[in-house]
DNA sequence: CACGAGTTAATTTTT
DNA sequence: TTAACTCGTG
């Protein structure tokens, strides 16, 4: 029963425009049945969030059943937003005060919502209700083990390395595109491989399939193919009135099947995104999906194009505007902001990287005078590494800073050992973490350890098959201490998280004998208790902390301190959705933005200017662009690391300069470095010439 | 068969 | 810089 007007705000959608009017009634009101399919085309800043909330909260206000909806995101951290705006919008719209909102339970990523529904109907698809969730890392691991296995890791063949074979499969699957395509679109340097890759991809979902595990891709693949059967489509599709979809911009052929599978007539169904702002099209995510969206239906969906901009001042706008223009393809608009500004954004010409660093530490503090506090700053950067120098400079000052992107706590080797302890016990058939703990047992290695898994997969009772195996005289004693904690792992006594101790008391003495640096990882172990006591069982522990990591290692992790004050630091990938008084964007300099390995296709290019302008757009009033006239790179092919002198990036070319302030004033010989100019300025133009040969 | 020393090749962004 | 692979020793 839907409220009576007494209960309401006066008018609950005063605050919104009207094309974010449209947006938040199209198709409710007084309808009985949903409405047709609606797409969103909102601007970077245009309150996407906010509008996607409130019509949430309008569906509720009309009746619909909040347990009913599935809200999808493309990213943790968008979830959890979007959860928190639906909350705070729907007690000020039914005017709840401090009653808590009425929940979501069907709100979350991609990944997660497969997570859940594969799990609810595994028993109908023959799989596994125990399976577990590889990450990235371990499904790296896997592939590498049955490349071995087959023969691949000879030095001689330059077979692709596990990393790379992993992608190649994982974008076949997220593509839904047949082998040879994608090898020769995307990966054109394995071409010669692909009978090869062939049976590696069959062993490697056969071996998944044997151990009761899905990666990443699973989740969304076997969802896919879930809504192949009529009978799982229909319930499924019946369960939910309503599907929205926020960054659909960022979403795959995959994600795109399961949509149309859940509502193919498109009734209920409401996508947002901004096909400017797509950055993921190394996930396989494709714009054609945004951009096709609205044919895909019987009856065509409603289009509404947010163009208004809450966040930037005009100055910004019209140079992030400017530098998208340049972009062939697109759902034409023009932000606007009645924010008015006088003060450009800056484009920084500085010597080197350590120069940059200097500059920016300086601007922050600057700034910070003034009243802007840290947390409203943010530095952003296109490669995690980017960062590197920056972050000696602040530490130097004394500048707190929470850096997002990068090494995850979950990927250290030491995390993984402990999980993969738990998992062992959990599952004895998960053989990659078999692999990994047999390994850490002072005489044996890979062959003992195959030897071992052997015996258990062929074994009734692969835990007794374990306890009865005998690795050999070198690995006896610590044979036996391991287990014994097996044992006590796998036993009814021992409570969550007790588990953790068990297995920790067994590790650490190995962790100690093995790295240097043992106490800070003991400190990690430490962490890793702590995180598990928030988990109800070990069970959940193991399957929702692959899909909903805590981001902190312990080095950042000494209190996130709730009130202290600190600057952001983020790669742009990381950055989306976010917005920050001031930004600084680093290395604005071509064979960094566009990254030199970016430059491969006309697509991947697109892409690289679309990240510059995701980069731009997350500013309020201070943007500043810095271009490093020397700039350093590591790790290049053929000549270890070496200087390049880069030139300013490709999107910001001449025409566009009015569009910014000058850092420092242009000096009359064109380059503002005070030595060896002339020097610098050729150059410059030789690593053009000889760069734009190859395009 | 395990393990450490030495050599060589690759290289981003995230669920 | 580091991951992956080879090779020699115990």
């Amino acid at each position: 029963m839907p409220p009576t007007s007494e209960t309401l705000v006066r008018d609950p959608w005063a605050d919104l425009n009207p094309r974010q009017r449209e947006a938040v009634e199209y198709g409710i009101a007084g309808a009985d049945a949903p409405g047709g399919p609606l797409l969103v085309i909102a601007g970077a800043g245009s309150g996407k969030t906010s509008t996607l909330a409130h019509r949430v909260a309008n569906l509720i206000l009309q009746g619909a059943n909040p347990h009913r909806m599935l809200l999808l995101t493309f990213s943790r951290r968008a979830s959890l937003e979007m959860e928190r705006r639906v909350g705070h919008v729907v007690n000020t719209v039914l005017n709840l005060r401090n009653a808590s909102p009425p929940s979501l339970p069907w709100a979350g990523t991609f990944h997660a919502i497969g997570g859940r529904l594969i799990r609810e109907y595994a028993g109908r698809i023959g799989l596994s209700e125990d399976f577990t969730i590889h990450d990235r890392g371990d499904a790296e691991d896997l592939m590498g083990i049955l490349r071995h296995d087959l023969g691949f890791s000879g030095t001689k063949s330059r077979f692709p390395l596990k990393g790379t074979c992993l992608s190649i499969y994982s974008r076949a699957v997220n593509s839904q595109a047949p082998l040879d395509d994608i090898l020769l679109r995307h990966f054109p340097w394995c071409a010669q491989w692909e009978a090869q890759l062939k049976s590696l991809f069959g062993a490697y979902v056969q071996a998944k399939q044997d151990q009761h595990v899905l990666d990443y891709d699973d989740l969304l693949l076997y969802w896919s193919e879930m809504m192949k059967a009529p009978s799982i489509a229909q319930a499924l599709g019946a369960t939910f009135d309503h599907v929205l979809v926020d960054e659909y911009q960022d979403t795959n052929r995959l994600q795109a099947d399961i949509l149309l599978a859940m509502k193919p007539d498109g009734h209920g169904l409401t996508v947002v995104g901004d096909d400017a702002q797509s950055i993921y099209s190394f996930r396989a995510a494709t714009i054609r999906n945004i951009l096709d969206f609205p044919q895909q239906f019987a009856q065509p969906a409603h289009v509404i194009t947010l163009e208004r901009n809450y966040r930037s001042t005009q100055p910004i706008l019209d140079a992030s505007n400017a530098v998208i223009a340049e972009s062939p393809e697109r759902y034409a608009k023009q932000l606007w902001t009645d924010r008015n500004a006088s003060r450009k954004p800056q484009l920084v010409h500085v010597s080197d990287e350590s120069g940059q660093a200097r500059w920016v530490a300086d601007q922050v503090l600057e700034l910070r005078e003034t009243g802007v506090p840290l947390k409203s700053q943010s530095v952003l950067f296109r490669t995690s590494s980017h960062s590197a120098t920056l972050e000696l400079e602040l530490t130097r000052r004394n500048i707190p800073f929470v850096k997002f992107g990068g090494l995850k706590f979950l990927e250290a080797s030491h995390v993984k050992d402990m999980l993969s302890i738990l998992r062992w016990a959990h599952n004895p058939l998960a053989r990659l973490s078999g692999f990994r703990v047999a390994q850490l047992i002072p005489g044996i290695g890979p062959a003992i350890a195959t030897r071992l898994l052997d015996a258990m997969a062929h074994a009734t009772d692969p835990r007794r098959a374990l306890a009865e195996f005998s690795p050999g005289a070198a690995a006896a004693h610590d044979w036996a201490a391991f287990t014994d904690t097996y044992r006590a792992l796998c036993g009814e006594r021992v409570s969550w998280p007790a588990d953790i101790d068990l297995a920790a008391r067994w590790y650490v003495p190995i962790l100690q004998s093995r790295y240097d640096d043992a106490a800070a990882r003991e400190a990690d172990i430490g962490q890793l208790a702590r995180i598990a006591g928030g988990y109800g069982s070990r069970e959940r522990f193991l399957t929702e902390l692959t899909l909903d990591p805590p981001d902190a290692t312990s080095a950042e992790s000494r209190d996130p301190s709730l009130d202290e004050d600190y600057l952001i630091l983020s790669t742009i990938h990381s950055s989306k959705g976010q917005e920050w008084n001031a930004v600084y964007v680093l290395n604005v300099v071509d064979g960094c933005i566009p990254s030199d390995l970016g430059v491969g296709s006309a697509d991947e290019l697109e892409e690289e200017r679309r990240l510059l302008y995701v980069a731009m757009t997350r500013a309020k009033t201070h943007l500043q662009l810095v271009v490093p006239q020397r700039f350093y790179v590591h790790k290049q092919v053929g000549n270890g690391d070496r200087h390049v002198y880069g030139s300013r990036s490709r999107f910001i070319p001449e025409h566009l300069l009015p569009m910014f302030e000058l850092q420092p004033k242009r000096q009359p010989g064109g380059v503002a470095a005070s030595s060896g100019a002339p020097e610098v300025a050729a150059s410059i133009d030789i690593a053009r010439r000889l760069r734009s040969t190859w395009q």
